[in-house]
DNA sequence: ACAGATCGTTACAATTCTATGACATGAACA
DNA sequence: TGTTCATGTCATAGAATTGTAACGATCTGT
């Protein structure tokens, strides 16, 4: 997957956005300072920078002066120095601003990487692979055809793999309106994935919430 | 776990709330003005403030506006100044009216922190790996299939750790309010976690009261 | 307007969970 | 030590949840 480089003085958060960076399989470099950014950036093949604009030594605007094109995300605190960061928001590739959900940030990464074309435009799984410009799944090299939600579904799957989703969070992120009363419409397209595309033992389901997509 | 600022000038309800954080395991600092407030706000990184509307010196408020978003709960009186405190509460992460029950401030203390990520997605006690994102619990590595009962039940244990819970107290946290039936059904599931995560010495019983887990 | 595809809903079967009761064991107190 | 009440332990029926298939409404392109 991509090399990320997380500059962010907060140790626990630090760590914490590592290792759920981990766990969708990129490779990370944590830094606590805008010295030991620079250190990273200069010596290795950085794809993609989380940045906080408060730090030591060398503050997150003057490292950003010094990337090199490298894809940033700032995250910045709610009331920071706004003015000073709204400049940089327009050269940055994205913004966030804290606290934030974990969920956001890792679709946030996912879509930078995916813009900046630092990350393979496809994911594989068993004999699946999945290709996400085209739209279009394949299953042991052969194409399998694909409707919409199907495929929107598999990818939000796929972009928070290993994380116990409810059917209401699915149903934001997939189908992005509040629903209201209960139906089956989450299950019985995680059924279509299912059988379609050979996941029935990597979808679990988690009982009384929703499902889990396993690598 | 995370460094609470705890901005309070009745003496002893400062102390109460300091003895239950610190026994649930995070780190706390007792200020009694809003002057000392802003003093340790500055100098450490704070992860979590606990603020008192009503202060000598500088008053809650004013306090609030240089917190650099540092997450805080508010803590008002009944009838404060409820007029004032009601534009405050929009920016703050939450609060809680006085006076209040030190379970749902533990509650609301642990729902800010998992939600700005100051806290970690996971609690780890002897061989024991317990996973909040994914719902998954490993004993020595081992993934040991979790029961949506079972794992509400041992985050609520986790979540107050070192604290005497009474099985109403649980039902309520675990069951909800609303829930008519025997008590028992509490001790057989504390018995289902003592012999499935091996917390049988873990998991003291409180006698004619309820469970209490020690870590 | 028609044919074909997609998608939300419903119904029913299969599965999983959990509250409960019965009995065994243990703690408190006189 | 004996009595009483509280808790540990286990099995199970019934409730709750999910799997699965089929249906009809809606949409799209011709």
């Amino acid at each position: 997957m991509a090399k990320i480089l997380i500059v962010e003085d907060e140790i626990p958060i630090n760590e914490l956005i590592k290792r759920n960076l981990q766990s969708v399989g990129h490779e990370c470099i944590s830094v606590f300072d805008g010295e030991e950014a620079l250190n990273e950036i200069s010596k290795k093949n950085i794809d993609l920078i989380l940045l906080d604009i408060m730090l030591p030594k060398i503050d997150g605007y003057d490292v950003f002066q010094q990337t090199c094109g490298v894809p940033t995300i700032f995250l910045t605190a709610r009331n920071g120095l706004t003015d000073k960061v709204q400049g940089l928001k327009l050269g940055a590739d994205d913004y966030i601003v804290k606290p934030f959900e974990m969920l956001e940030l890792l679709a946030r990464v996912e879509a930078v990487l995916r813009r900046t074309k630092k990350v393979s435009d496809s994911f594989e799984l068993d004999g699946l692979h999945v290709d996400f410009p085209s739209r279009q799944v394949y299953l042991d090299g052969d194409l399998i055809e694909c409707t919409p939600k199907e495929f929107d579904l598999l990818e939000v799957m796929i972009n928070n793999r290993n994380i116990a989703l409810s059917r209401d969070k699915l149903l934001d992120l997939v189908w992005g309106y509040d629903f209201i009363g209960d139906s089956r419409t989450v299950d019985n397209h995680i059924q279509k994935l299912r059988s379609k595309f050979r996941l029935e033992d990597r979808i679990k389901t988690v009982y009384k919430l929703g499902y889990r997509l396993e690598v």
